[in-house]
DNA sequence: TCACTTAGTCAACGCCGTTGACAGTCAGAT
DNA sequence: ATCTGACTGTCAACGGCGTTGACTAAGTGA
């Protein structure tokens, strides 16, 4: 009785992976609650509807998050490492499947939410300088950007090359905002 | 007879602006062929499916493409520009309309291509250095991902910030890419 | 025993993208 | 002048979707 997973339980595991696998719009209440074994109705019942569903299971909560701890002058490298790391897939997958079905506003919202917990909100301690809130929007959208680019779109280029060349040579762009920006105009 | 527009055209540019304000999801073919004036089916018999429609529409084509030339020196700066000019909105809204319907795999490919040809392969003859093409697909990443934070997402911490401000942060970021990568380590 | 909540079943609603059957129109060949 | 074919347009319908409501069965505390 313990051991065994309830209806919700096994709702919630097969929408994980069905959404990551094929998708939101992809992926049918009915397909799910087949998978699952129960009555399509009762989904929406524990749910709300299919998008809470979505966002509950795609929340990143409970997920290990980056360690930005260690020197501040190669911090921009273990940031882009993170950010393609494989044992980061689930985190990666949950990223993507965000992105992929942003069509709707309260799923950019909680993407706004989770680049902000994820990226942003750790990251403005740890910049010196002005304008830290704004260099660390900024980090995160490197991150995602490198992050769309290989998970989302899955452009042949960068994922055939060696994880240790984008490091050599993302990190070093992600750095020039981390570093402490040296104004050639004057500053306001 | 000549200046009027066909039931073809009048669906076209009515799908412009119905999938760019709504999304793809949000735009269904009943309520665009209603706007249009044509029966659904039409629709469907013209263009093949709503998402071949989306793609034909969402191509890009005979949008006006970046400037690249002048020093290479301020290249980055110039790029961030281009890529939050207002100017340049229907280019934005057509790429956030592709990136936010990239659920569907043939979207995605279609994202691969445009980045392509509108960024990788105009930028790739102008890096000097080694692995210019990586270094194009990265820059490409950075850039997508401030459109992403910019118009996908709907940032406000970004869209608060003024765009001279931007540039001259994330400028920087970008040239690091474009300059010849300065080898820490021995190339293999 | 009686209310009262919860789990579960099932049919149905309204909307969706798409298809097929059918009628009208008009050009060109016979 | 008539047939033929290729379009345009109309309309009803299909199967699938997310979601709702009516209903039964089972368990729980007063």
């Amino acid at each position: 009785m313990t051991t065994t997973e309830t209806g919700r339980e096994a709702v919630e595991r097969h929408a994980r992976t069905m959404f990551e696998q094929q998708g939101y719009a992809g992926t049918s209440v009915r397909a799910l609650a087949t998978a699952a074994g129960v009555d399509p109705a009762l989904v929406i019942r524990w749910f709300g509807s299919k998008e809470e569903l979505f966002l509950r299971v795609m929340s990143l909560a409970e997920r290990p998050l980056p360690d930005l701890g260690g020197p501040t002058g190669s911090l921009g490298e273990r940031l882009v490492e993170f950010a393609l790391a494989p044992d980061q897939i689930s985190v990666r997958r949950d990223l993507t499947a965000l992105i992929r079905a942003s069509d709707s506003s309260s799923v950019r919202s909680r993407l706004r939410h989770v680049t902000r917990t994820l990226f942003v909100e750790r990251l403005v301690d740890r910049l010196e300088g002005p304008h830290a809130e704004l260099r660390a929007h900024l980090i995160a959208s490197q991150l995602g950007g490198l992050l769309q680019s290989w998970d989302v779109a899955e452009d042949e280029s960068l994922l055939a090359a060696s994880r240790e060349r984008i490091v050599a040579l993302y990190g070093p762009a992600v750095q020039a905002l981390i570093d402490p920006p040296t104004s050639t105009s004057p500053d306001a």
